[in-house]
DNA sequence: CATCCATGTGTACACTCGTACGCATGGTCT
DNA sequence: AGACCATGCGTACGAGTGTACACATGGATG
């Protein structure tokens, strides 16, 4: 029989559990959708994940991960040459433009945080890290406002549909910075 | 057959339907859940409300209503003898203690807004209304990211289960207001 | 009073889903 | 070489779902 001993199997599992979640949302993840996406027969993708909420916290997990290198690699975030609320505006104008897609996949995963407890600590991963990311150009306290506002921003921009402005974005960040 | 000719129907099958969507979240709403609430039979439902998505729009904006209602009812928000970020401070505490369950119904609307373009209207109403009310007591654009950063406070808050620390929040939003 | 039709009710159908389970297979270890 | 067992595969079952639809009822209308 075609594709046995596969030993990517379960890597791919959870990409193609990203890219359903990515595509239908939260709601549209089944063991058949993700079996059909990854071109593997459902059974498989029961074996390597137990429950349907083990495939969720994977995949989640693993796209929580990507965006945190992102985040980390971006080193004009860290560099005390630049100007930090110029950075910021311009961090949420790319999450909200050229990776939206991401950034939906991200919310989405916030917002599911709120009902599936098996969530909650990934997404709690997420807010500590932009926090501390932040934090090494200012104040925690601060650094914990300009994380809201980030999301803030983010999301009137994601549900409005509005364009982004950034310059007044920048403002605001400003503003906040002491 | 008890119970025919109720006028109240359809008001009692949205009601039940935002009772469901606040206990289960929107992933368990379903007809047969809504009658359940409700106290009704499943086909009448069905007969008030053509499709589940009618239903969710339904209760979703009715629930956006009573939400809006409460916020134009603050006194305090408006009148300018108060200290504006003591205010949002305040609010938002209430929002994530008091109105707990409510707030998380918004948030779930929120997240139903991201992917469901029929609800996302309603979503950007609630956003619309937050800036405008905080409008009144400053300029539009402030206005814009206090309601951003009271959003991201939220969300902080109910994500991480942290305390929510009403001075250092207002502290946030004094800096914000020029 | 006769009729109509908005409203209410119960049931049935077709579908998707999560999960369980028996069996196949072939690296790996003794 | 032979046995073992992690991994892979197909299928089946029961539960839950949205929706359609045939029928009941009784206030409103003429």
């Amino acid at each position: 029989m075609a594709r046995r001993y596969d030993p990517e199997r379960s890597q791919r599992i959870i990409d193609a559990a990203i890219r359903v979640v990515g595509e239908r949302g939260i709601a549209g993840l089944s063991h058949r959708a993700v079996a059909a996406e990854a071109d593997v027969p459902l059974g498989s993708t029961t074996y390597h994940f137990a429950s349907l909420d083990d495939l969720l916290v994977a995949a989640l997990h693993q796209a929580n991960e990507a965006c945190k290198r992102d985040l980390d690699a971006r080193k004009e975030l860290a560099d005390p040459e630049t100007d930090l609320a110029t950075e910021l505006a311009r961090l949420v104008d790319e999450m909200v433009t050229r990776d939206r897609v991401r950034t939906e996949l991200e919310y989405e995963l916030y917002l599911a945080a709120l009902r599936r407890s098996a969530v909650r600590p990934i997404a709690a991963e997420w807010v500590d890290l932009m926090t501390e990311v932040i934090a090494r150009r200012t104040d925690r306290d601060t650094a914990r406002a300009l994380a809201a506002l980030a999301d803030g921003l983010c999301l009137q921009a994601l549900l409005t549909g509005r364009e982004f402005d950034r310059e007044q974005a920048r403002v605001m960040f400003a503003r906040l910075i002491r």
